[in-house]
RNA sequence: GCAGACGUAGCCUAGCGGUUAAGGCCCCAGAUUGUGGUUCUGGUUAUCGUGGGUUCGAAUCCCAUCGUCUGCCCCA
């Protein structure tokens, strides 16, 4: 057989070399999460077809077009994962969680699944760290949550950051700018592009962040506003958020075009994006909001929930080289036959602490034993004698 | 799903119609080095992504296919 050229397309192998990266972030966020008292939360990485085509909403690009659905050897139709918070709303309902004491406070990490053309910055699977909040309705915990992102950002030193927030309103003031929108958009439709021509039927919002600058200037200038469809409700929630971010010095700004792909998004919206040119178009690094509905869509009770996800490899795409300090303290080399002294002092310097490395080749020359050392980049070399 | 660019050893690159496909890094072996990345010598590794076609002759031209990248769609 051929040495094998690629992984499958659209995913890759984590190497030694970046791996390091990925426990770092994860041991800050961990770290993060724990202090704010979130807990974490390991669901299967597939599920019931049925829950992502519910929570997502069954006309989503995510479920129509990029779903790895099969059917497993009993018949059943089974989806990978696509996004992590469905699955997590199925567990906490499974789980009779919405039992539990208010707020329940939750964090994951694992592997998504979607069928797209990869790009830097974008994977046929990928990894998403998220926090999903169940039970509380304030904006306050939306602040404290966008707080630990953001948070999270400033340890790595990443720059160049912004915090885009919007509202997408509640259910009746959504559907009704909706309305708007989509009137809007048929009166125009001569004017705009064929891709927006299509959202005008299938999903109105979404034209506001399309690419074409002609459409673009057009809804920027004569479009409804979002802002101006909010009930009071909705305002004061938002009035309430922006004045903490004000308090607490977060830099943020209001984007009115800012809307979610997944149709289960309420009120709060955000994302946090990154103008960093290694991630190309792919910037957005951050993003999630409030989703009041879609407990109760699954089959559960009326439950206030918000949450956000985070593009691991994006994240770290963002992150500095790593440095060239060794992670090996000893090589331990002995003369023939004295192994087990050797291991003597290994086992001992281990449970010091020390990192430490043996020569199993067991080379009679010292200078070649050395020069082993020495790729390795141990800090210190030593012969059991 | 759409559009464009690109695929030469583990990695980076040369060759762009004509003898046994070239170099650097890495790797392996040996020597050198009075002691932590020296220097030298030798060696392994490529059916030039894959499959067809054009041609006396293809890594080089054409087609298909797979993969990568950039943008669109969509999205973390």
């Amino acid at each position: 057989m051929q040495r094998p050229k690629n992984p499958p397309r659209g995913t890759y192998d984590l190497l030694p070399k970046d791996s390091e990266k990925w426990q770092m972030v994860e041991k800050l966020a961990k770290d993060i999460f724990q202090k704010a008292s979130f807990q974490e939360i390991r669901t299967p990485i597939f599920e019931a077809t049925e829950i992502f085509a519910r929570a997502a909403g069954e006309t989503s690009d995510i479920v129509n077009k990029e779903m790895y659905t099969f059917e497993d050897r009993s018949g059943r139709s089974i989806t990978l994962r696509p996004e992590g918070t469905a699955g997590v709303v199925r567990a906490f309902l499974s789980n009779g969680l919405d039992r539990a004491p208010k707020p329940v406070k939750l964090w994951y990490q694992g592997p998504m699944f979607r069928y797209e053309r990869s790009q830097t910055g974008r994977y046929r699977q990928f990894t998403q760290l998220g926090l999903e909040q169940f039970g509380s309705n304030s904006p306050e915990i939306e602040f404290e949550m966008i707080s630990m992102a953001w948070n999270l950002f400033q340890k790595l030193e990443i720059e160049n950051l912004t915090l885009e927030i919007n509202s997408v309103g509640d259910k009746e003031s959504r559907e009704i700018y909706q309305k708007a929108m989509k009137e809007f958009l048929n009166d125009n439709l001569s004017q705009i592009c064929p891709d927006c021509q299509k959202r005008a039927e299938t999903n109105p919002l979404r034209a506001l962040d399309c690419k074409v600058p002609e459409d673009q200037e057009l809804y920027q200038s004569k479009a409804p506003k979002i802002q101006d469809y909010l009930n009071e409700d909705c305002k004061n929630h938002q009035d309430i958020l922006l004045n903490l971010f004000k308090e607490f010095q977060m830099p943020y700004s209001l984007n009115q075009s800012l809307v979610r792909g997944l149709d289960y998004y309420t009120k709060t919206v955000f994302e946090i994006k990154t103008s960093d040119s290694k991630l190309g178009v792919q910037n957005t690094i951050c993003a999630g909001g409030r989703y009041d509905g879609l407990v109760k869509e699954l089959g559960g009770p009326e439950t206030s929930a918000f949450g956000w996800a985070l593009g691991m490899e994006r994240l770290i795409t963002l992150l500095n080289e790593n440095s060239n300090e060794s992670k090996l303290d000893y090589f331990v080399t002995y003369p023939v036959g004295k192994f087990n002294k050797a291991y003597k002092i290994v086992q001992d310097l281990r449970n010091q602490g020390y990192s430490v490395a043996v020569d199993y080749e067991n080379s009679k020359d010292e200078n070649k034993q050395f020069k082993i050392g020495q790729k390795l980049n141990a800090k210190e070399i030593i012969t059991a004698n």
